[in-house]
DNA sequence: CCTCTGACTCCTT
DNA sequence: AAAGGAGCCAGAG
């Protein structure tokens, strides 16, 4: 997509592409708390495509004012990948030091962290 | 235009 | 509990 060449995005002239979507998304996500990229995915009317929602966040230049590291997967982890190049160790030191606990298996209580959007309805 | 790549999720064994 | 498979589809080249 044609990004603007000059500063940040303006929301009248740039047509947003799938990536910015998502990036204003998680951006709403509350510091301290976790969303999942399915949860990401329906925020923004692409139901059931989580997984472009980890490839948009994988685009995203580090680093970046968008709290990209409070998205992990429905299973409460964050997703590890090699082909993340470290940026998933980095992930979990950032979660840390919101006060996100996370146990020796890497594991997050969704219980506790998620992110539940309906409860505040002046987004977006 | 065609092909490939994947930071996911759900359903079935 | 854990593993396998199918479906998901926007970008990049």
């Amino acid at each position: 997509m044609t990004m603007v060449s000059t500063g940040r995005p303006n929301e009248i002239t740039v047509k947003k592409s799938f990536d910015l979507l998502v990036y204003e998304a998680v951006s709403h996500i509350p510091f301290g708390q976790v969303a999942t990229y399915g949860q990401i995915a329906e925020l923004i009317g692409a139901y059931g495509c989580a997984r472009q929602i980890g490839w948009s966040l994988k685009r995203l230049r580090l680093p970046s004012k968008i709290p990209w590291h409070r998205v992990i997967n429905a299973k409460g982890e964050v997703s590890m990948s090699i082909g993340r190049e470290g940026t998933d160790w980095i992930q979990i030191d950032l979660l840390k030091s919101e006060g996100v606990f996370i146990d020796q298996e890497l594991k997050i209580q969704l219980r506790r962290y998620l992110w539940k959007p309906d409860l505040l309805k002046d987004s977006e």
